[in-house]
RNA sequence: GCCCUCGUGGUGAAAUUGGUAGACACAAAGGACUUAAAAUCCUUGCCCUUUUGGGAGUGCCAGUUCGAGUCUGGCCGAGGGCACCA
């Protein structure tokens, strides 16, 4: 048995990939295989190692099967983190983040993936971010960016923003201080021009997945209804109300607007009013706290005069459940049919009238009911809409309201603005400047990049931009007068929406981009990445594609990524010992009754469930040591080989070390057949179509992503050729389908794949098998015989045999002809090469 | 509360889309080789039968069909997304 040093195959067959170049295929078709690119948080884990393992067989075998590949890698690398480490490790965010890079891509190169590294960019370098600074000035320019005000969570002991998951339990997450909800200006892009675009544009994407779409769908959220202005009375000021439900005026009973709205600022000083304002900023600002808090008003002592009703006055309340952000940010409450109103309406004894019902002779007393009734009925209590349906009430009132001019038919959106501003050091600076006078303008294009400043406090409360002041004070070149910049940076959502464009064209330094390149590759063909992604990430790249679109009108395409593809995570089983600490897997070992204990004191260890790796539950194996025990590819051929790719993987030990034991027979097959004495060759024939098949069906599986599915296909072809090396098969035969084998495998293991392509001297080995359709017409295939619809036997016959032969094959067929032959035959049920079925009654 | 997805052996999973259920692999048990272990190879895997063979069987209950893991209706369970969205 010869042993694979896979070892010195890698190192020999990585030097060969850095050099070699996908895009190199003289090809009009081009592929542009994209992974999320990483955040360099120090090492590679088992995610980025499945999720650029799926990335690198895509790439790879479309490069093989004739397409021009694009597959650049890059950092994500701004980010809190690095502020966070340069603070314990008292290290620059810079230095940290460049250190953790080098580590990362030389991990990743142990993994022999076919990445170009000429095109690698990173969002922290000045060469990229100078360019995110000049499409920021172009979308302000184009009216895309704007400023306002906005509640954060605030950390009055840190003097700093807070993003949501550094709230825990109310408190900031380093100082433990109580979080206050404060209002501060920030910067926005105008996400929600677009809403109903990007709501239109994924009914395009036929390759992504459906959850992904209905997710985006939910968080755009259209409704369709009406805005309606109720009048104010003893004023000549309206409300302006939003509702999905018009029909429903007849019963509306008060009127409720957010704390935010304009009619309060006249309560501004109302001791009663700060009372209540200051009772709705205490619920936490995290959504789930909000949804939870139970819904308080404050009267107004103002009244309404209904539109429909003559005479009847309803009263305005400001209530702490309605958003100013959606709709209009007020309301008309209709108890009977709204649960939030029915709760509202009994806590301040409003009146409840029922004006749809299931059932009209038999009104019913809401005051006595906990649930309001909101299906489809019929209009009661409603003057001219009584007796119709919802949907006809709808579309009566809606004319009725446009024809009297108080209100119009109105659609609503959930998505809000992008909020891209961030109080912090590590990402990219806002490229504005604040003039005395109070106005802010952009930065000249000429004195781009607005670059980060390197000395940095990191440890003074507050935001370090705005604490360096030699960095702050600036001069507005026009003017010649001081100025102050914007000290503000970008989310770093901004930097990963564009940088599949960057790819296109990494190193021209005029623009961001070039736009025949781009319109060459986009849109990128295959996007994979984590689900964690659906949304954001995913939603404001489409955003970016349409706004550059608005500024430079060459660019052709509206969607950025055609195919998505979302992968599972990979878990592991989580340990505990006595004292219910965490312990990582390298801790535990099996016992000798195979009860898990602990290393170092043979302690008794506690096995949890199996949950995605992370830090906190110790469940991490470590890629790069994997890679040092078994080679690379053990690693990836186990990462496809459990699981379809969509749905997540246990790791095992067991798993990686059977992958590398089958690499390792692999290895030993083609010394086999090299040496193989020569055969008889009858069985040729069939073992070319076999192959054949094989290949095909593996192309098939490759196509639709399942993966693991090619895996045991391959497992299967194994097994043949084990078979086979005893029968009657020629060495040309098995020689040239085994180099097929190895070209299958080259995607999935390419060190060992081609390492045995050289061994077996493949003329050329850059090219897919072919799939010859006359052979899969050849094939013979397996038809069931059932009677009464239970399968009896199973034959093996050539394609395309008709019905009567197939009869005659059964009534001599030594399991079925007694029973054919003893009963009358009713009926028999054929269905070309898949099944015969006689049935006997 | 609303929306989506999914329930197949001890485990991860296949199943040409209505046509052989459990491919392929992991784990387990038994055996072969070996002084022994490792490695490797073989066999087994629900129920009845000595065997040939027969039967049940894809979360549960019904239905459509010659035939249902796949389609329809109802129920149970798991996971995910959204959530005062008017």
């Amino acid at each position: 048995m010869e042993r694979l040093n896979f070892q010195e195959i890698e190192k020999k067959w990585q030097s060969i990939f850095d050099k070699e170049k996908l895009y190199n295929n003289k090809s009009s078709k081009k592929f542009y295989c994209l992974e999320m690119f990483p955040y360099p948080s120090g090492k590679i884990h088992m995610g980025h190692v499945r999720n650029y393992t799926i990335g690198d067989v895509i790439a790879r075998f479309k490069f093989m099967n004739g397409f021009n590949v694009l597959h650049p890698m890059g950092w994500d690398a701004f980010g809190l983190p690095a502020e966070n480490a340069a603070k314990e490790n008292n290290l620059h965010p810079k230095k940290w983040t460049e250190k953790n890079i080098l580590e990362m891509k030389r991990q990743l190169k142990l993994m022999g993936l076919s990445i170009d590294w000429d095109l690698e960019v990173s969002t922290c370098d000045e060469s990229y971010y100078k360019h995110q600074q000049e499409i920021f000035i172009d979308f302000y320019k184009k009216g895309l960016v704007k400023r306002k005000e906005n509640y954060v969570n605030w950390d009055p002991v840190e003097q700093t923003v807070l993003a949501n998951e550094q709230v825990v339990n109310g408190k900031g997450w380093r100082s433990g201080a109580i979080v206050e909800r404060k209002k501060l200006s920030q910067w926005f892009f105008d996400i929600t021009k677009f809403s109903n675009d990007l709501l239109k544009g994924l009914n395009e994407l036929d390759n992504w997945p459906e959850k992904v779409k209905t997710m985006q769908k939910n968080w755009i959220g259209k409704s369709v209804g009406c805005e309606i202005k109720f009048e104010i009375l003893d004023t000549n000021k309206k409300i302006n109300v939003f509702t999905t439900r018009p029909d429903t005026i007849f019963g509306a009973s008060f009127l409720a607007v957010s704390v935010d709205h304009p009619i309060c600022e006249k309560f501004l000083k109302d001791e009663k009013y700060i009372k209540f304002k200051n009772e709705c900023l205490k619920v936490g600002t995290t959504e789930e706290a909000l949804a939870n808090a139970e819904k308080i008003g404050f009267n107004t002592k103002l009244f309404a005069s209904h539109p429909f009703i003559k005479g009847k006055n309803i009263p305005i309340f400001v209530a702490n459940f309605i958003l100013m952000d959606y709709g209009t940010g007020a309301i008309f409450g209709c108890p009977a049919h709204d649960q939030r109103d029915l709760d509202f309406a009994k806590k301040y004894g409003l009146q409840i009238t029922e004006v749809v019902s299931d059932n009209p002779t038999k009104p019913k007393n809401f005051n006595n009911l906990s649930e309001a009734f909101t299906d489809d009925g019929t209009l009661i209590n409603s003057d001219f809409l009584n007796g119709l349906t919802v949907e006809q009430a709808k579309a009566k009132i809606i004319e009725k309201i446009e024809k009297l001019k108080i209100g119009e038919k109105q659609i609503s959106f959930r998505l809000k603005d992008w909020g891209i501003s961030r109080q912090r050091y590590w990402g990219c600076p806002i490229p504005m400047i604040h003039l005395d006078d109070g106005s802010i303008v952009p930065v000249d294009k000429s004195e781009l990049p607005v670059k980060l400043p390197e000395d940095i406090d990191l440890n003074k409360p507050g935001n370090p931009l705005e604490n360096h002041k030699s960095w702050k004070n600036t001069i507005h070149k026009k003017t010649g007068k001081p100025a102050t910049r914007e000290t503000d940076t970008l989310d770093t959502f901004v930097d990963s929406s564009w940088y599949f464009l960057r790819f296109c064209s990494p190193k021209k330094d005029s623009e961001p981009f070039d736009v025949n390149k781009i319109n060459y590759w986009m849109p990128v063909d295959q996007y994979i990445g984590g689900i964690e992604h659906a949304i954001l990430h995913l939603l404001y790249s489409r955003f970016f594609m349409r706004a550059l679109k608005k500024n430079n009108n060459k660019i052709r395409d509206n969607e950025p990524f055609k195919g998505l593809f979302t992968q599972g995570m990979v878990c592991h089983q989580t340990y505990k010992d006595q004292k219910g600490k965490w312990l990582n897997p390298t801790e535990v070992e099996k016992g000798s009754k195979g009860i898990f204990q602990k290393v170092s004191d043979k302690s008794k260890v506690i096995v949890g469930p199996s949950e995605s790796m992370s830090k906190s539950k110790k469940n991490v194996i470590d890629p790069e040591s994997m890679i040092k025990s078994y080679g690379a590819d053990s690693v990836r051929w186990f990462i496809l080989s459990d699981s379809p790719p969509e749905k997540d993987i246990q790791w095992s030990n067991q798993g990686v070390n059977a992958a590398y034991k089958f690499l390792q027979k692999i290895y030993n097959l083609c010394c086999e057949v090299k040496k193989r004495p020569e055969k008889k060759i009858n069985l040729d024939k069939d073992f070319d179509l076999k192959m054949n098949s094989y290949v095909n069906k593996i192309t098939n599986s490759i196509n639709n992503f399942n993966l693991n599915v090619v895996v045991a296909n391959v497992y299967e072809i194994f097994n043949l050729f084990q078979i086979h090396l005893t029968k009657e098969v020629s060495n040309k035969c098995l020689k040239e389908n085994l180099i097929k084998l190895m070209k299958i495998l080259v995607p999935f293991t390419p060190h060992i794949a081609y390492e045995c392509l050289e061994m077996l001297e493949a003329k050329e080995t850059k090219t897919w098998p072919k799939i010859d359709s006359k052979l899969i017409q050849q094939e013979k295939i397996k038809m069931a015989i059932q009677i009464n619809g239970k399968t009896r036997d199973i034959i093996e016959i050539e394609k395309g045999i008709a019905q009567t032969s197939v009869e005659e094959l059964c009534k001599k067929n030594t399991k079925i002809k007694n029973k054919l032959l003893s009963q009358p035959i009713n009926k028999v049920i054929f269905v070309k090469d898949r099944i015969i079925n006689f049935i006997i009654k």
